[in-house]
DNA sequence: CAGCGCGGGATTTGATCATATCCTCTGGGC
DNA sequence: GCCCAGAGGATATGATCAAATCCCGCGCTG
């Protein structure tokens, strides 16, 4: 059980609610009236991307179904996207698991990752406003927290916050759609990393990031992020 | 025909052969036992992939279920499947449309393609096999052929497969897959280029690559690669 | 006589379909 | 011009079938 409740969220612990089961759309709010496959998807997702997940562990569809209450229409297209992703592996015979990496995968994502995240660095430097900055500077210092108390979780969160919005601010959906997609694939590892080395030593180059943002040095923007990835896949290929 | 089965099936039950294909396995072949919702994604890919798509069209499920004759379920996996590798768009309101690219979608598809491509170029000049620049020359061939006669669609088959049969060489799974995204979003803008130039004067920088490959000039395999796709993206780019 | 490989059945799990319900868009009436 | 009704299409459900895995008992061998 890694994950008796998925965020905080309104799925309690039955969710018996048959009859609401498709009365809902986007025009009330946003976060309750997602179709279920966006639900799951979403749920999913963040378990990857937090290391909620195991490497190597099987899923299955019914499991997730009795799991997350949803029907199995949901589930499937919710995994059928994922896959498509690189988050989960089709493994075969009707099987799917979580990829377990090893180190030519965790070279081959670093060379995209080196590839594009200092140019959506370099981009963001040109178009950053000065919100987003303070917003990146809120979201390190909660990471920080994170990491003085220890909570891995939180500094999962926290740090892929602070890279998605910097992502974000480069205007350039679709590269910074494609590193999402990378940290989709190494995700599952960050639990092993945290597992080895826990909290203490965690790479930090977000605050030479944020000076160079606010100065617009878009080449310090990109070497920081340059360093901050790889000092992370080094911990990652050091955990294996 | 199994919950329905009000009036004691149709005689000749509307598609007994159906569970009949999914007998066989991967194991045998192929083509011929795949799982329907496989066998749709693989049809819209080639679609999408080769310019049979117009940029902006719309797609729906059920027109898709009665030009393909597939159940709903596994032509709305395919197509989830899809949109998430960036080949299709979710266009808001439960519609489902081929992209229309900008310039600016194409600049960031062109960074992503020069990062990576060439260094897929670098990997496969180390590893590649005599059999495949054979098979490689003999597809580039084809594709010159296909150029000759003014076969447009010929010609974008030959030359993703030869550009995948060089990233195939390259052992970088994860790496060749992204590409393989690439390409699958800027398919559809193929079409339109080819309609506006012709195959007259499609570039080739393939002589070079191959000439790179026995060789072993890893450099020179890069630099070919490079050119080549930055010509590609030129003439989509002008096609706007 | 005990350990091990193997085949057959039972259970789990994935794939597909038909249907019901609801949302979105469009056209006509006021 | 706005509101309402109808149509078309998408989402979700549950049932059902097929296949693969698992487990157990049987026979064989040392």
């Amino acid at each position: 059980m890694q994950a008796a409740d998925t965020q905080g969220g309104p799925a309690g612990a039955a969710a018996p609610d048959d009859g609401r089961s498709e009365g809902e759309k986007q025009g009330a709010g946003q976060g309750a009236g997602l179709p279920a496959h966006e639900v799951v998807y979403r749920t999913l997702r963040a378990r990857v991307l937090y290391g909620q997940f195991e490497p190597g562990q099987a899923v299955t569809i019914q499991g997730l179904v009795a799991e997350l209450g949803a029907g199995m229409t949901p589930v499937r297209e919710a995994l059928r996207r994922l896959m498509a992703e690189g988050a989960l592996e089709f493994q075969g015979n009707r099987r799917i698991s979580v990829p377990l990496l090893g180190a030519a995968e965790i070279e081959q994502l670093l060379v995209a990752r080196r590839a594009l995240e200092p140019e959506l660095a370099r981009r963001a430097c040109a178009r950053i406003a000065p919100e987003d900055i303070a917003a990146m500077e809120r979201i390190d210092g909660a990471l920080d927290d994170a990491i003085r108390r220890g909570h891995v979780h939180d500094y999962l969160v926290e740090n892929h916050k602070f890279h998605a919005r910097l992502n974000a601010a480069a205007e350039a959906p679709i590269l910074s759609g494609l590193v999402e997609g990378l940290w989709l694939r190494f995700g599952p590892s960050l639990r092993v990393v945290c597992g080895a080395f826990g909290t203490r030593n965690l790479p930090d180059m977000h605050k030479d990031l944020i000076t160079a943002l606010k100065t617009g040095d878009a080449e310090g923007a990109a070497r920081a992020m340059q360093g901050d990835l790889e000092q992370g896949m080094e911990m990652i290929l050091r955990a294996l």
